[in-house]
DNA sequence: ACCTGAACACCGTTCAAGT
DNA sequence: ACCTGAACACCGTTCAAGT
């Protein structure tokens, strides 16, 4: 009884007990009660689970607020989502970035809820994709650096020949650095976007 | 006659000729004509190699403008070489994310630089480093997108539910929609950096 | 059409034995 | 101190054989 729908619910169990190196080709057919070779009658290869698993992190993320409120606050409540969630599933960050989103259901609902958005938001439809991407790409790196260890900016024997650095390393608030960082990034991203449309206004809306 | 020193230039050999993945312990040993096993009289393990590489990376990162040019202008010039560079090492992305500074001599230094330059350019200290993250965070995130393959937002079948969306990625300008994308996003985020600080000058320069 | 079992070509890493 | 050679515990994937 194996499809696709069934091996993804396996694989985030299995992320979910295990994390990302629990995913095995091996694990993921323990977890099933079938032969590792089963899964490659449903799956071309560990890359199409690892596809599966994203559409399915994809759909967790928060585009609702598209296109009620101003496209702004929208991409806030977007890029704020987009990062909690993929902090806890960074291995699948180095997937997106080489992955078509064809047959990606959620994925591509996401996209259209963000570009529908920002359509009515007054961006010219030449500009809505590199927006997305570039909103993206911070979220991305932000994901991965929410995962770094605390220590992750410790000099340590080094501090001498790197002290405004270090010193500046110490004057952070210790709550929560990385998403201090993420926040300070978001606010002024969104700014300067709000910033270009307001001096290029809508050309083709 | 094994060094870090040796294993890392037949590393980058290594990377430059077969690319990340021929970047293994056994291929390594390989190219020092050595057996695999010496390499771990030197590095505890393949994630010490990769640091090594990683910094060496980081020493060709242009951070030169740091502190001669306006803080802006400086930021600028260093994150186009941050992702430039980073998009011919990709792999080397999600190490960066949880690998320690400490040790990796080049990489403090390109920090440095960084840092002394926003506080000269009036960055109050406890913001320095969350300035640093975020532009980093864009950075390493557009370095991922620019080695998605061109036909990443081709969303094929589901293309009727996602009309907007696809009308958009057909509306951009085709020669390189990454870099646009990173042009785009960087502008509005040194612009957003830009508004902050003229809002709230150097509190303790 | 879909599964099993055995095999293949790799990985990174360990460790006793040598010099 | 540093290297070799053999081994270990995994990987993802293939494929003949079964049903």
């Amino acid at each position: 009884m194996l499809s696709p729908a069934t091996i993804t619910r396996a694989a985030m169990a299995l992320i979910e007990s295990r994390g990302y190196p629990g995913l095995t080709m091996a694990g993921l057919a323990r977890q099933l009660r079938v032969a590792p070779s089963a899964l490659y009658n449903h799956a071309a290869s560990k890359r199409d689970v690892l596809r599966w698993v994203q559409d399915r992190v994809n759909q967790d993320v928060d585009a609702g607020g598209f296109p009620a409120l101003p496209w702004d606050e929208a991409l806030v409540r977007w890029a704020r989502s987009y990062r909690d969630i993929y902090a806890l599933h960074a291995p699948l960050v180095a997937v997106i970035a080489v992955t078509p989103i064809t047959g990606a259901p959620h994925t591509v609902a996401m996209y259209e809820q963000v570009a529908r958005g920002l359509r009515t938001g007054g961006w010219p439809e030449d500009e809505v994709v590199a927006v997305i991407t570039a909103v993206e790409s911070f979220v991305l790196g932000s994901a991965l650096d929410a995962t770094a260890p605390p220590d992750i900016f410790e000099v340590g024997e080094l501090a001498p020949q790197a002290p405004v650095f270090d010193a500046a390393t110490r004057a952070r608030s210790t709550a929560d650095p990385a998403r201090d960082a993420f926040e300070l990034g978001l606010a002024a991203l969104v700014e300067g976007l709000r910033a270009r449309l307001a001096a290029a206004p809508a050309r083709d809306a």
